[in-house]
DNA sequence: CTAATGATTTGACCTAGGTCAAATACACCG
DNA sequence: CGGTGTATTTGACCTAGGTCAAATCATTAG
């Protein structure tokens, strides 16, 4: 008597991010449902995924590595509305047509769908389109009070929240500690981050030195940085003053 | 022989917003489901139906009226991150606690259910989920675009912009028209808009006096706006240069 | 290890928009 | 219709953060 595996699509069995992803609304054996129509796809640092403007483009859970998902305006002031990490869901279903450029801050790995069929394996999965519309909540509760911080922050506030968001979103570097402090790798330049805070690269600069010079933090090489101070960092983070 | 209507209850077949609203995913005889939770409530202008901070609150359909979205800092600054026209959604579904303040701008009137409530009939109802994700991932696009806006536009991007989009939500004023202009009452204060805006009330009060200055709008009382050169206005909604 | 190249930092300066402080202007009330 | 209280406008001034330009610095190719 031979046991038979449920089957499941051997890319998920070994994914990564089987259960931070939509995918983990799925059990094994509806999962086929939408490896059926997806196909893994690596993405340079660098490249874009999505044109802001394409017409019906694609989905995607996001396997590894850091996107940006960009606008800007018609003279090319750009603004990033959001990062996207490992688990996180990529694209716009239901827009005909782009309005966000979705692009790979450092090397990636996803998980693509056509557009159309991602939409028809959702109406199939209630539990697929229960978990998206949570985490679709949750997206628009993260570009409100990203809203408040551009609106109303001054550049010491959002430059140290920032560095705090990133310090809990991103893989600790080894040897990272409350001693050490919280070191991590920025998967953004300078010019990024401004784009992200709306800000410029001189700001975002002269702010990173500030808290490097008053201790918070400490800079190695362009992209390091180790939190320091937390709580330092943390009272900056929401204090108009300075 | 009697025929006998579908079950319709009655505050719905006279509802304003019976297809604006989320319940337009609904057939008539599917509607009780929704009916049979919710009870009609008015709002005073000013009258703040959820406090940022409390915890399972309520949801709504907004059938008359205008509410703003708002969130604050600490130290209270106050950044308002959307604003509601009947027919839209009210509340945050899956928060256990809300993280925005929402309040009439104007007197209103909502449909309001009980957020557990909502949440079971939600699952019992695809059309009526598959609605709510549709309207939330516009919500999506809608406050990207505001982000847009508040990180990389001028003051006077920011004004024009925003009394162009009013111009297109907000009920025109009788005798409007290309001629005269289009006619409409602002919703919000000077401080309100500024809060939209992240800008403060004297700045957008010296933007307003410049439109009018300029012929593009016309001011009349504190709170009635005429927009006589729409393509001037549009232009100066996005063009950098003053 | 060194040169070449783009990213970052730093400095000097400027301006859009904020702040503070009076005037006005509405709107509502008696 | 005049008085009162709040919202708005206007003015004078100031500063956070932008701009422009010139060093440095980190990285990668050789």
């Amino acid at each position: 008597m031979v046991y038979v595996e449920p089957h499941l699509d051997e890319r998920c069995a070994a994914c990564l991010v089987r259960d931070q992803a939509l995918c983990a609304s799925l059990a094994d054996d509806e999962l086929s449902a939408l490896s059926a129509i997806g196909r893994t796809r690596p993405l340079a640092r660098g490249q874009t995924l999505i044109w802001a403007g394409d017409s019906s483009s694609v989905c995607a859970n996001l396997v590894s590595g850091v996107l940006k998902m960009a606008t800007a305006t018609a003279d090319g002031r750009e603004q990033i509305v959001g990062l996207l990490f490992p688990g996180d869901f990529v694209g716009q279903p239901f827009a005909e047509e782009a309005s966000l450029t979705f692009a790979a801050l450092t090397d990636a790995s996803l998980c693509v769908y056509p557009r159309e069929g991602f939409v028809e394996v959702l109406a199939d999965h209630p539990a697929l389109e229960r978990l998206l519309l949570q985490r679709t909540m949750a997206a628009l509760d993260d570009a409100r009070s990203r809203m408040l911080t551009l609106g109303r922050r001054s550049a010491s506030e959002k430059v140290a929240g920032f560095l705090l968001e990133l310090g809990h979103r991103l893989p600790r570097r080894p040897g990272s500690g409350p001693a050490a402090g919280y070191v991590f790798d920025l998967p953004l330049g300078r010019a990024q981050i401004a784009d992200v805070l709306g800000l410029t690269i001189e700001t975002v600069s002269r702010q990173l030195t500030r808290l490097r010079t008053s201790g918070v933090i400490a800079l190695s090489g362009r992209r390091t940085v180790a939190i320091r101070e937390p709580a330092r960092l943390k009272r900056l983070a929401s204090t108009a003053g300075a």
